[in-house]
RNA sequence: GGGUGGGUGGCAGAGCGGUUGAUUGCACCGGUCUUGAAAACCGGCGGGCGCGAGAGCGUCUCGGGGGUUCGAAUCCCCCCCCACCCGCCA
C-alpha cells in the first residue's frame, strides 16, 4: 500500500519501481483517479460548509424564537440535500476504487536490490570480511548420500503413505525419533531467539480473519494460496505463516517510540495450498500443505528498519551455524521477491541428498507497506504519528531444518547423528535410525 | 446454542437532537518553582482528507453502512465486533 501523495509527487520513480518488479506502469491512472477524487472532495466540502453555516444560523434563530427567519433559512438550505448525497456517494466510490487499485500493487524494491527476472538472478550475499569460509563447511560424507525421505521411510519415522490416506498428498506422519527430532529442532530455535536474540515468545491464533491477511499482503491478490475454515457466515484463514498474526499484533494501534523495536517470535504450524506448484517437489517433506516454522517479526521506526534487517538475518543464520549446517545467503532479485517485501535475503541450506541448496529461511524488510495496510503507527519524538516499519523472517522453517539435519548428518549405514546443540532436547540421544 | 450489556480522542471515562470535535482524569509537550529531580501551579495537546508558500481556513470522523432532520455521538433500521451470565465442551 502506498501513499498516493508520494506517487503523485514521484510518478516516474513509482513506475520505474513497478517496472523493476515486472508490473505495468500505474502512476498516471492512479494520479488521475486521485485528481478526480480531490475535485469531488473540494466541491463536497464547499457544499457542506454552506449547509453547516445555515444550520448554525437556524439554531441561533430558533434560540431567539425568530421562527420566520428559521423557516426562511431552512427552505434555502433544503435544496442542498440531493447534491450532497450525490457527492458523498461519488467520493466513497472513488476512494474505494483508488484503495483497491493501490492495494493490488507490490511493494517497491529498495535501490540496492539486484535486477532480475527469477531466482536464477539472485545474487550471493556476504557481509564485509565474510566468505564461504566463515560459514559451516560442506559435509564430506564419503558415500552416496540419501535423500531425507529415503532415510526416514527406511526406519518408519516418516510415513507419507498413511498421511495420504488421512489427508491426501503433501502431508506426512512423523513417528518416534523423527517426530522427536522435529520437536527438538523447533524448541532449540525458539530458545535461541528468546534467550539470546531478544525476541518475545508468542502463541498466536492459527486462524485469522481476512483483515490481518490483507494487512500483511496475502490478500486480496493471493486468495487461492491458502486454506480457509468456514466460520458462521464467514471464514477464517489458516495462517500460511506466523508473520500474519505476529505482524498484525500491532494493527490499528498507536505505539510510542520508546517501545520500539518490538520483536516477536513464534513456533507455529503453517498451512499453504501450494496451488501454483503442482508437480514440484512432490516427494518428501520439502513442500507440504502443513509444516512447522519458527518465525521472527520486528516492528521498528523507519530509521531502524535497514539495520534490523541485517540483524534479523544474523539471527536466522545463527541457527544454521549452531547446527553446523552449510548454507549460503542470497539477495533476492526484483523478480523473485514476495509481494510485500522491499528487500529479501534467503538462506539456503545445503542438502547432500538433493545435491543442491534449498531455501530454509527468508528474511524481508517491508518498510511501511504493511503498516499502511494495518494502520499501525507510532508517535514519534516530535509527537507526530508515523507508520512503523515491519520485518519478518523465518528462523527457520522446522520441516526443512529437519531435512537438512538428516541429510547432512547421515551416516553410511542410514542412521543420523544428532547435532550437539540438539542433544539436550533429545534426552541425550546422539544417533537415531540405527 | 439461549440471554443481557457495550463499542467515544494515546489510555481511562462523561455526554444522549443545536457553537460538543466532544466535560474530566491519566499520559505527553512547554513554562514557573528547585542546586537537580519530584510534587505543586500555569499553558498546550485527537486523527484523516481538501485548499494554502505559510500562518491558517474548511470538511469529515464518537465500530461500519443506511434512514429521520435545516442540524445526529445523541432518535430509527441493518451489519460487524467485544464483554458478561446460562447451557455444552477440551
Amino acid at each position: 500500500m502506498f501513499d498516493i501523495k508520494w506517487i503523485a509527487a514521484n510518478p516516474e520513480a513509482f513506475d520505474a519501481a513497478l517496472a523493476r518488479r515486472g508490473a505495468h506502469p500505474a502512476a498516471s491512472s492512479l494520479v488521475a483517479m486521485d485528481e478526480e477524487r480531490r475535485s469531488v472532495v473540494a466541491e463536497l466540502n464547499a457544499v457542506q460548509e454552506k449547509r453547516n453555516g445555515a444550520s448554525r444560523l437556524i439554531g441561533q434563530a430558533k434560540a431567539q424564537k425568530d421562527e420566520d427567519r428559521a423557516q426562511a433559512l431552512m427552505a434555502e438550505v433544503s435544496g442542498l440535500k440531493d447534491r450532497l448525497a450525490e457527492l458523498e456517494a461519488r467520493e466513497r466510490t472513488l476512494n474505494e476504487h483508488l484503495r483497491t487499485a493501490i492495494s493490488q500493487l507490490p511493494n517497491m524494491p529498495l535501490d540496492d536490490v539486484p535486477e532480475g527476472a527469477d531466482e536464477a538472478d539472485n545474487i550471493p550475499y556476504f557481509r564485509a570480511g565474510e566468505s564461504e569460509a566463515t560459514r559451516p563447511a560442506m559435509p564430506s560424507l564419503g558415500f552416496a548420500p540419501k535423500e531425507h525421505y529415503e532415510l526416514g521411510e527406511a526406519w518408519g519415522g516418516m510415513d507419507f503413505e498413511t498421511a495420504s490416506k488421512l489427508s491426501g498428498s503433501r502431508f506426512v506422519v512423523l513417528k518416534g525419533q523423527v517426530a522427536r527430532l522435529e520437536r527438538a529442532i523447533g524448541q532449540f530455535m525458539l530458545d535461541l531467539h528468546t534467550n539470546e536474540h531478544g525476541y518475545t515468545e508468542v502463541q498466536p491464533p492459527l486462524l485469522v480473519r481476512d483483515e490481518p491477511m490483507f494487512g500483511t499482503g496475502q490478500l486480496p491478490k493471493f486468495d487461492g494460496d491458502f486454506f480457509f475454515a468456514g466460520h458462521g457466515d464467514g471464514r477464517l484463514a489458516l495462517i500460511p505463516t506466523a508473520e500474519v498474526p505476529l505482524t498484525n499484533l500491532v494493527r490499528e494501534s498507536m505505539l510510542s517510540e520508546d517501545e520500539l523495536p518490538l520483536r516477536f517470535t513464534a513456533l507455529t504450524p503453517c498451512f499453504r495450498s501450494e496451488a501454483g506448484s503442482a508437480g514440484r517437489d512432490t516427494r518428501g517433506m520439502l513442500r507440504q500443505h502443513q509444516f512447522n516454522k519458527v518465525e521472527m517479526v520486528s516492528i521498528t521506526t523507519p530509521e531502524a528498519s535497514r539495520d534490523e534487517h541485517e540483524r534479523m538475518l544474523t539471527c536466522a543464520e545463527e541457527v544454521l551455524k549452531r547446527l553446523a549446517i552449510h548454507y549460503r545467503v542470497v539477495t533476492l532479485c526484483t523478480g523473485d521477491m514476495g509481494f510485500g517485501a522491499q528487500k529479501t535475503y534467503d538462506i539456503e541450506a545445503w542438502l547432500p541428498g538433493q545435491d543442491s541448496y534449498r531455501e530454509i529461511s527468508s528474511v524481508s524488510v517491508c518498510g511501511d507497506f504493511q503498516a499502511r495496510r494495518m494502520d499501525a503507527r507510532y508517535r514519534a519524538a516530535d509527537s507526530k504519528p508515523r507508520f512503523v516499519h515491519t520485518l519478518n523472517g523465518s528462523g527457520v522453517a522446522v520441516g526443512r531444518a529437519l531435512i537438512a539435519v538428516m541429510e547432512n548428518y547421515q551416516n553410511a549405514d542410514g542412521s543420523v547423528t544428532i547435532p550437539d546443540v540438539l542433544r539436550p532436547y533429545m534426552g541425550g540421544v546422539d544417533r537415531i535410525g540405527s
